[in-house]
DNA sequence: GGAATAATACCGACCGGTTGGTATGTTGTC
DNA sequence: GACAACATACCAACCGGTCGGTATTATTCC
């Protein structure tokens, strides 16, 4: 199939432009050092994506799936108590973030920075990103309150992990120092565990 | 004075800069951007820095600076109990940022996503904002503790009060929902409250 | 099956606007 | 007349995007 060749290509630059964006940024980031990093011609970029724009466009899509799916894969998915999943989502995060050579950037949050007031659709692109995690988290919040007859805000909740995430991950850009992203949502995860488990109301 | 009239041409380009950088950031705005909207020339703005980044440099280290006065300044800091002016501290960010003319960026957040890995010297001028800003904060929360007889991380909790305020912004910049900010920073404060009065341990 | 045709995938030189920065000149002040 | 504080014209590098052309594969028609 010729197909599967084009694909290939298309999805070459996708990552690799994924892998720069989460880097240095959207704007830093040259259409030149994309095709090169993909080992792909300049002419075959623009033949796959009419503007750099519209790679970044397939890039937040592609990050937005990519999220999902490794969610899903991830064995607190399969946990059979909601508390527990919701937990292991968690610790999940606390501990991807752990590993050395993870790159400690969301391709969302960064994009959104740099481009927030000057191209809309990108923003609506990372945005979008932004409500799927969010609807995703709040879904485990809403199943662990069932199960422990709670009632909690959780919008505003899964709204303040994802929030502090980011944050955590913009404060580690500035530092450098890797443990901040640890210690922040460490104490966001027990202020969620106590909300959801505490008696009372 | 000619001395007078010079640091005002360097004020009104650090003044516009620091505008332009929190709406567009700091790669997207221009030198030419800047000079016009300082309404001075090229000229001028090269005999005050020696380049863009010495610029950004600059409107760091005054930012700094701004945000140490508005802190000192507002009604918060002369309370006499140590928790309330706590309190009084958060409840001064989460109230600045409601007023709708208000710019909902921080300069340091802006800028480090931007640069973090192509200009180090910005990077720490960054990071000295964040670090400035956490250093007062933890003081905050150690003179209310002391008072309250209670012992807390206040490290980890500043640093979660920051990286919260910056990742609210950034998913602000994302939603353009405004009720984020005062959402998410408002959980973190009835955390701290509650961290820091509550008895036990 | 195979020639003819068409469409897709790709290449890389090139273009024009932009941008950070410079060179040169002018003006006011001590 | 020396020096700070500008102003203006200008430049070279860069960067997103185009263009003419080619190789490869798919489709049509006999």
């Amino acid at each position: 199939m010729a197909t599967e060749k084009a694909e290939s290509t298309r999805a070459k630059l996708i990552e690799a432009a994924t892998g720069l964006f989460r880097k240095v940024g959207f704007l830093a980031a040259t259409v030149d050092d994309v095709c090169s990093a993909a080992g792909v011609s300049k002419g075959a970029f623009f033949h796959h994506f009419d503007s750099k724009e519209s790679l970044a466009e397939a890039c937040l899509a592609h990050w937005c799936q990519m999220i999902h799916k490794m969610e899903s894969s991830a064995s607190f998915a399969s946990a059979a108590d909601p508390l527990d999943r919701l937990l292991g989502a968690m610790d999940f995060y606390i501990g991807v973030f752990e590993s050395p050579d993870m790159i400690k950037s969301c391709l969302a949050g960064t994009t959104v920075q740099e481009i927030s007031e000057t191209h809309p659709r990108l923003r609506e692109a990372a945005n979008a990103c932004f409500v799927s995690g969010q609807t995703r988290f709040k879904s485990l919040i809403d199943a662990a309150t069932a199960a422990n007859e709670r009632s909690v805000d959780s919008e505003s909740l899964a709204a303040l992990w994802l929030a502090t995430m980011q944050g955590a991950l913009l404060v580690y850009k500035a530092s450098r120092d890797a443990t901040v992203i640890r210690r922040t949502l460490s104490q966001i995860r027990e202020l969620i565990r106590s909300q959801v488990t505490k008696a009372g109301a």
